[in-house]
DNA sequence: GTCTATAAGATGATAGAC
DNA sequence: GTCTATCATCTTATAGAC
């Protein structure tokens, strides 16, 4: 939550600057964005109402549907592909840490604990809830949803073919690395506990090891 | 979806016969804790409306506020104690086909994914959709997953010690196990796929493998 | 680009007859 | 126990002034 990402298709930004760092700088599109983003990762798509969004963002629903004609789902969209983007940024963060994948995976878990707990439980993963709530019925918000987890796997990829390992072996334990990060994530949110990610954490430093050496 | 819990709190039943198959000889209570387990497994709870759930499952909303008087929210706690128990009995049947404990939640994970795929993908795990969105904004639905997940950490964990392994690591690889099975059962739904499932379990019996073998 | 008012329908829940 | 009609509220989205 504390590493934003500046926008990309900023089609406003006519005058406020890029140098600010609150969100009240930021332009109406970006905070729309962004706040629903924040409530997608703590409530899923349904929980969200738009006349919250839009409060919360300090915009009004005619901004909302100026530059979202699709309305609430293409807003989602954009709110997923930031926390895909946001959390790419904590997890490379992470990974970089340590030289070791199996430390550093460990060292994601820990921050990924820490960040959870400070948050009251509530800044978990930024697309997991809204993806189980599309699965079968929002076909543009599913998609979204497993472009991150694909870029999120690719992250984890990358550092373990970096350090040798064989590329099948590779992709299928950073797989496995982001779904055990997401399962023990939900877990640590629903029994308010950092436990699950840590312990989650040393089984897969173990497990990436035993394919390191 | 194929092993059905019989009522516990069963108030009702003052006619039917406990020997019918179809979901439609079942009492009114039954025929709605179940729809509404399989809706929420499909959308979760705030997607789940009552109208549609009052209505797949043959009954009114008279009868769902006789006999939960607390509403949705009161059946949909025990939609998820229904959920609890229903795939209690799937994990308890895959852990007992096999000996072995890695191969056992190996073999979990091969059922999950046959049930994943001949479902469209929607039959995932009974709970977890709901127990995001109900992270820190409906305590008791929150409870009574965290109720879920500590039964099947349970069911797990039992099955390790009896392969001998020490107390402590069996309460850990279980919480593991299930965190494990629950994200790559939610990434198999998101990008229509067995493999998450199928290289979980792989993996996952490489490390139980590690503590038993 | 922003704002308010409002439309058109869905939502959870209740009342009261049967 | 079941049913229908209805309520009050909330929902997404739009219209049109500024």
């Amino acid at each position: 939550m504390t590493s934003p990402v500046t926008s990309t298709t900023s089609t406003t930004s006519t005058t406020t600057a890029t140098t600010a760092t609150a969100e009240a700088a930021l332009g109406t599109r970006d905070r729309l964005v962004r706040t629903a983003s924040r409530l997608m990762q703590h409530g899923g798509y349904e929980s969200t109402p738009v006349k919250q969004l839009v409060k919360e963002a300090g915009a009004t629903l005619g901004s909302l549907y100026h530059f979202f004609p699709g309305g609430k789902q293409e807003l989602a969209v954009a709110a997923l592909d930031f926390g895909d983007r946001e959390f790419a940024e904590v997890l490379a963060a992470g990974l970089d840490s340590r030289t070791d994948p199996a430390e550093a995976v460990e060292a994601v878990t820990v921050l990924l604990a820490e960040a959870l707990r400070d948050s009251a439980w509530r800044d978990g993963c930024p697309v997991t809830a809204t993806a189980l709530e599309s699965v079968g019925r929002l076909p543009d918000l599913q998609a979204a949803c497993a472009r991150a987890f694909a870029n999120w796997q690719r992250l984890v990829e990358e550092k373990l073919l970096a350090s040798g390992v064989a590329e099948e072996d590779a992709r299928d334990l950073a797989a496995t690395v982001i779904n055990t990060l997401e399962g023990a994530e939900m877990s640590a949110q629903v029994t308010q506990s950092q436990t699950p990610l840590l312990v989650a954490g040393r089984h897969l430093s173990r497990l990436i090891g035993s394919y390191t050496g």
